[in-house]
RNA sequence: UCCCCUGUAGCUCAAUUGGUAGAGCGAGCGGCUGUUAACCGCUAGGUUACUGGUUCGAGUCCAGUUGGGGGAGCCA
């Protein structure tokens, strides 16, 4: 029943002042968070100066005793401030919200909770409401109508002249809706004029034709229901200025409402999409690889174990090794790496086949280009070749980003403006060039002549060698400037299953560099003679029965097959300009970082 | 994991050879204004990441711990 949808509480409520934190979470509010540069401060501080039990987000508090309303400010946490949405996000200043003389702090220990007046008559029925992206997409067609948004407040701004101005996001475009707020609303005085960055409104209006410059309509309001004020408006975390990407790291659970993060988040989904819409359009299915691997034999990198043995007291054999067959699968198992080696199986019954989820690494990995948990791109194709599987590289690449040019232009050129001036005129020249493709043996060929032409590495070049990063970077940035694929790599540097070329000492491994992110995408063709595999599997002192279904692949049937895979959010920072794929994954897991 | 840099107000940063801790933004209050990253004024806000040293005196020097960044390795 709809009458009453979305009004806050009407009663005020007291809580005993010491369920607040002495002071909110450090703050700040994020529009346009530029580069990210500088050092962390208050946050690190919390988190060291605190030590309290419980939720480890209750101990990021800042030291200091703001007010007098505070229990002992520091070697104190609150159990309940930012870890219960619900309440927290009510609480307000004593004192302050409202200026209750009753509820002041010398009272008592109480505070109050911060809630709308009451709640604005609005039409009946409620209309249903409309997201900002639909209002702009036919502007021009809708002024006149009522209607009714729901959203985010950026920031407002009064006017003596009788009306405030509130501009109001709701996600589901880059673009904010401006709110002109006349005084005239019964809760103007009330709940408008206390309107701060980060409150939610339901608003209805008519749009009309703005009067002012910046954008070509507006919502005048005849109705403001504020559904949540943000408790201490000086400790809201995204405030409306500039903040560092690794500050916005540690609120991670605010940084969707900056520019910035909305605009990756929608980029994000695009390209998602696009990934599926690619796949979906040329013949290929979608293959759930599982996410839990009894395999130890998928061989690129650390694992994390998946166990339900108690970890203090594992059960052990008469080795004192930890009995794993006490585990809950009966042996030793993990989070996947890859679903590379279980999509083959697929790909050789369903021909074009692709996973596209979570993938786990445990590498001590510590870099701008590295998750311990990220997505991950892996198609397969059968009856192929390295030069197809380069092909496909190429297609599904050009897609997404074609894609993401004609969908999201609002949030690239945002990019484009605050985040990498290049952004749009690379994705433009990445979908109208042909990839270069160069051998292997080639690249060290021209790293040589750059050596010799006076160009220095720290690494040395020479073939049998894999590619340093300063090589890779070379090679894409200064000799070509656009995407390369590199083939045909020396067998000793690259994995068991890589196709064996006719040369006996390259294998047919591919990868994609792009400018400015290296390593974007690793494939290869896979190998599918049984004999030369069991090869390679005993050169590199891999057991063979380990790999018996694998094998099986090459007894039953086998067919040329390839594949890549590619890092999602490798392909969302090379598309954003984001320097950092921490920056353009929701919550970040890196080695020390599981927050939130 | 290795190398380098770094931690000062809610955020971004200053602080001379070791000598009383500052600004901008944000926030609160007031002023002005169909405003729009508004503008003007006032106010509040600090155990200089933590622990221990050296010193008459430490934000500054030393050691350890811890967080962050850049690069490398591993890779996607």
């Amino acid at each position: 029943m709809d009458g009453s949808r979305g009004h806050a509480p009407r009663q005020t409520r007291t809580v005993p002042i010491h369920h607040r934190s002495p002071d909110g979470p450090p703050k700040g509010r994020g529009c346009w968070p530029g580069p990210g540069v500088g050092a962390m401060g208050g946050l690190q501080r919390a988190r060291n100066g605190i030590s309290g039990a419980g939720s480890p987000r209750c101990d990021r508090r800042d030291g200091g005793d703001r007010s007098e309303e505070g229990p002992p400010a520091r070697g104190r946490r609150c159990p309940e401030s930012l870890c219960r949405s619900d309440d927290s996000a009510n609480l307000a200043r004593p004192g302050r919200y409202p200026p209750d003389p009753a509820l002041r702090p010398e009272s008592g220990i109480l505070a109050t909770f911060r809630v709308p007046t009451q709640a604005p008559p609005r039409t009946n029925p409620p209309m249903d409401p409309t997201s900002i992206a639909d209002l702009l997409a036919d502007a021009q067609s809708r002024i006149g109508q009522t209607v009714r948004l729901q959203g985010w407040v950026r920031t407002r701004r009064d006017s003596k002249a009788g009306l405030s101005f509130i501009q109001l996001s709701d996600g589901s475009s880059f673009a904010t809706m401006q709110i002109v707020a006349p005084s005239d609303l019964e809760n103007y005085e009330a709940d408008i004029l206390r309107v701060t960055s980060g409150c939610s409104l339901d608003v209805e209006g008519e749009v009309v034709e703005s009067r002012g410059k910046g954008q070509a309509i507006e919502v005048k309001a005849s109705h403001i229901d504020v559904r949540g004020f943000v408790d201490d408006p000086d400790t809201y975390p995204v405030s409306p200025k500039k903040h560092s990407y690794e500050y916005l790291r540690e609120v991670a659970h605010l940084r969707p409402r900056t520019n910035t993060f909305g605009a990756v988040g929608r980029v994000r989904n695009c390209l998602a999409m696009a990934v599926h819409e690619y796949f979906q359009t040329n013949g290929f299915q979608w293959i759930h690889t599982p996410i839990i691997t009894a395999n130890d034999c998928e061989g690129a990198g650390e694992m994390f174990r998946v166990s339900t043995l108690d970890a203090a007291n594992p059960p052990r054999n008469e080795q004192g090794e930890v009995d794993f067959s006490q585990d809950f699968f009966g042996r030793e198992s993990h989070l996947t790496v890859s679903g590379q080696l279980a999509v083959e199986c697929w790909c050789l019954a369903l021909s074009k086949v692709y996973p596209f989820g979570p993938t786990f690494r445990a590498e001590n990995s510590n870099t701008s280009r590295h998750l311990a948990e990220f997505w991950m791109i892996e198609p397969e194709i059968a009856f192929a070749d390295l030069n197809d599987d380069a092909d496909l590289a190429e297609g599904l690449l050009k897609h997404c980003f074609r894609t993401l040019l004609d969908r999201r232009g609002d949030d690239l050129a945002f990019f484009n403006e605050r985040v990498e001036s290049t952004c749009i005129q690379r994705l433009e020249h990445f979908v109208e060039s042909p990839f270069e493709r160069i051998d292997y043996t080639d690249a060290i060929d021209i790293l040589e002549k750059a050596v010799a032409g006076g160009r220095k590495f720290e690494y040395p070049v020479e073939w049998g060698s894999d590619l340093q990063s300063e090589h890779e970077r070379y090679l894409v940035e200064e000799h070509v400037g656009r995407p390369v694929v590199v083939m045909n790599y020396p067998k000793d540097i690259k994995a068991f299953y890589m196709r064996m070329n006719d040369d006996g000492r390259t294998v047919a491994a591919m990868d994609v560099l792009a400018p400015g992110i290296g390593e974007i995408i690793g494939g290869s063709q896979r190998e599918e003679r049984i004999d030369v595999l069991d090869a390679r599997l005993d050169e590199m002192n891999l057991p063979r029965e380990d790999y018996w279904w694998y094998r099986d692949l090459r007894r039953y049937g086998s067919v040329p097959h390839a594949g890549f895979g590619l890092g999602f959010e490798r392909l969302i920072a090379y598309a954003t300009g984001m320097a950092n794929v921490r920056d353009v994954i929701p919550f970040p897991r890196s080695p020390g970082n599981a927050d939130f």
